[in-house]
DNA sequence: GCATGTGCGTTTGGATCCAAGAACGGGACG
DNA sequence: CGTCCCGTTCTTGGATCCAAACGCACATGC
């Protein structure tokens, strides 16, 4: 927070039905999100009110939200922290995302996709394949991809026409897509996530709920599976790491 | 709220740890689930704050909270009002408890229980089996078997080891308790639950992970269609009575 | 050297005030 | 009579100020 003038991106103010509280909301949301508001870090309010150019109440108004929403954690009198994450935590969060994703394939097949949704889902898997046969990988291939696997998911979530289950599992996906970064992919678990989208479709077209279900739930398992293995490895880093940084200041605790 | 002095709670200030913006949104939150909230209703800064003997702050921080509970719906600039659930709403609701419960349960069926666990657990089913022997129903029976069922499920809980999981079931029940009427039920569905409950905790003493899950599915799954029934009926009513209240105001949206 | 206590500065929680936005009521017009 | 417009009032969002609580650094005692 003390070292980088850019962490949170200075709030626009004036957007159509949105209060200073939502926007600050969102700016520390998307900060958590790109990584730039790391696990354990103390938010403070006056720096976030001087860089964001608003006053505390908004700023305290977002925190507030932020926090019920599981981004942060919050202690009376003292202030909120960004959320950390163990690999334990990301477990859990991976058991419940298998469930509520499994379900969410098993209702969109049970309620059926419309033409224009699975034309839409074969065009976003055209454009995958496209990544694909590139033969590589970076930062900007993994956020193409990324945008391309949410506007396939939204297709699901659509279908499903659940939306306390969507914004459940929407909440689930708000902690997680903070932790994940580029460099744990490649173009080869590409090609892996992409059959097996291929697969869902297929299941999803013939309208058969279990398959759907389960195909999606071990679709999730796989990803979360790598996601915690690359999460210990960095715990396993860190600690050596922070048994040399031990004493560092309040942000130590 | 103009007809009720004793909507919310007056707050108890100064325990331990807690701030009065905790307290606020503590009240409102027992306020709901007491059914003296009632959905669609909204929810006056001012009023509020003047009925707890508290600033609008606490108050704000409260309704900001909540709203991302999922308690509250909120409008930039119009502020709060109390969520109003459809019976569609609480069909989506249960559709993902059941998958929630049943992980729970298959996760502390795989877990185990403690010795001291079971035997709780064998106590809470005997208490129960005593209220069956009332061969009575009233809210007070009610209340206490709500209470009983409560210990029972945190049983499961605790068992599964997976804190997201748990917090993620608490937001799904927190919305619906607020909604359950006690002449829903009677002596005979209390039995019909108990022994649903012995079946399962069978499944977990015998480590049968797919069972227990199975069970445990299935019995939030009953528990809902019984309560959507209601709710669809309630509607039914309500819609009656709103034909003939159209255009009582705010509230009438 | 370690533990405990004290003081000071910083941060957060709450209160109050001001301004902006929404809602409501009344009047005018078709 | 219904609809639209305007003015007023109420409510909410934001800013600012004050006080309480916490954390940190330093001093003292064992």
């Amino acid at each position: 927070m003390r070292d980088d003038k850019d962490v949170v991106t200075k709030i626009v103010v004036g957007q159509a039905g949105r209060t200073r509280g939502e926007e600050v909301a969102e700016a520390i949301r998307n900060g958590i999100a790109e990584g730039r508001l790391a696990g354990g870090g103390r938010l403070n309010e006056n720096e976030l009110a001087t860089m964001l150019g608003v006053s505390r109440t908004p700023v305290r108004s977002a925190l507030a939200t932020l926090a019920a929403d599981g981004l942060l954690d919050y202690t009376p009198n003292s202030g909120y922290t960004v959320r950390r994450f163990t690999s334990g935590d990301i477990e859990d969060i991976f058991k419940v995302r298998v469930k509520l994703e499994g379900l969410a394939a098993g209702l969109a097949a049970q309620n059926g996709l419309s033409d224009a949704a699975l034309g839409g889902m074969h065009r976003l898997m055209g454009e995958t394949e496209r990544l694909i046969d590139t033969h590589s990988w970076n930062a900007e291939i993994h956020n193409t991809w990324v945008d391309l696997n949410n506007q396939f998911h939204d297709h699901i979530y659509e279908a499903a026409d659940n939306p306390y289950l969507i914004q459940t599992i929407r909440r689930a996906n708000l902690s997680l897509f903070s932790l994940v970064r580029f460099h744990w992919f490649d173009n080869v678990l590409l090609r892996q996530s992409h059959e097996e989208h291929i697969e869902l479709v297929d299941a999803l077209e013939n309208r058969d709920v279990q398959r759907a279900e389960f195909l999606q739930g071990e679709h999730v398992y796989r990803s979360g599976r790598r996601i915690v293995a690359r999460w210990r490895r960095m715990e396993a880093m860190d600690g050596e790491k922070r048994i040399s940084e031990a004493g560092g200041g309040r942000a130590g605790k």
